[in-house]
DNA sequence: AGGTAGTTTGAACGCACATTCAGTCAAGGG
DNA sequence: CCCTTGACTGAATGTGCGTTCAAACTACCT
């Protein structure tokens, strides 16, 4: 049923999607949804979670897998830059929630853990190379630059630019870290602190 | 009328526009729209116009009094994430729209002109630094930093963070540039591009 | 004054929607 | 074999929407 309505904003957009056309798509009555959610916001807001948990374990299994801290800031890129979250079925209707969220205080508690669990995952990463203060700077810059490439991909309808973004964003952090070394070396003899990781603050 | 429904927007949320809704606020009767502009979604077309070529005119305005190409640079991203756009009003009407550009053909071709606009725009000056090649490819990584900032805050809803996300902008802009002088410098001697811009290719 | 073109009105229309609810159906327990 | 519980149906309801249009109003010209 939620896989219905997520089909259903993807193809007709937010204003477009009724009950009935849900129903329709996942071959039950109007009726259930009622019984089910209470009304359509409470489907909306079941849907939007469903997406955002989606999205957190693909970064949680990504985290799992990754060792080094540069790793796990690889592990963010890629999930959400991923091919999953790039598919025009589901970003057309992140987009379409987006738009709502200003507006639906719901949406907008979920928007705010999907924001805050980007951000402490880059900065937990981060923190290994520099001053807590330089991670959150550093974080949030990042994560400026996933979303945005995401939006612009998203926007242009472009489907195979996923493998690019994850370039591009991964080039960034590979120059801040590498400012970082250069930095450290000209001051008072230091070895790069991403050879070292995890060993300060 | 067009102002009405930039306010109506911005405090109903997309679908809780009404054309009733707008009239009341534009103390115009319901008939009229149909007058000026055929239907509501004539009007919605118009608005998006309205405001795209309100940030068109804030942009060429500071590309004016821009002088070198860094400066024009920086007034790319001064005019993108100025307080105009960034106020609550604008921006989460913005973002209403966005939502709606997968499923709106009209929508799609202002985005694009808006999207290409801001790519040409970095890649003019950038080519004074560098190959086109690299210049279209830091045009879309700035492009996506500049989207992604105003994203989130306008998502956050936090109003004054524009002057941190300038800086953010400015900062990496800043930071490419001095990495490609600390390449050149290290190759055949050369001086730094920026110092002596539109010479080459 | 009369006429005309350009504006503006707002009630009427019909449609599409979310919600409701009385009722059907299937399964399991007593 | 009946009764209960939970899942599910879909027609009925009423509300609210965009659109239409005949009529009214205004300003300007002749």
């Amino acid at each position: 049923m939620i896989e219905a309505t997520i089909e259903a904003i993807a193809e007709l957009g937010f204003s477009a999607t009724t009950i009935a056309e849900i129903a329709r798509r996942a071959e039950v009555s109007t009726g259930l949804v009622a019984f089910y959610f209470r009304d359509k916001d409470g489907l909306l807001e079941a849907t939007l979670r469903h997406l955002s948990s989606d999205l957190a374990r693909a970064v949680v299994s990504r985290l799992r897998a990754a060792g080094s801290p540069r790793e796990r800031i690889q592990a963010v890129i890629d999930a959400n830059l991923g091919a999953s979250q790039f598919h025009r079925r589901i970003a057309t209707v992140w987009l379409a929630f987006w738009g709502q969220v200003p507006h639906n205080a719901h949406f907008r508690r979920v928007q705010r853990i999907y924001e805050r669990r980007m951000i402490s995952d880059l900065v937990d990463a981060l923190k290994a190379y520099m001053a807590p203060a330089d991670a959150r700077h550093l974080a949030h810059a990042t994560a400026a630059l996933i979303d945005g490439l995401w939006l612009r991909g998203t926007l242009a309808g472009e489907e195979p630019a996923t493998s690019r973004a994850r370039e591009i964003v991964t080039a960034f952090v590979d120059t801040q870290l590498l400012l970082l070394d250069l930095a450290l070396l000209r001051r008072p003899a230091q070895e790069p602190a991403h050879a070292i990781p995890r060993t300060h603050s």
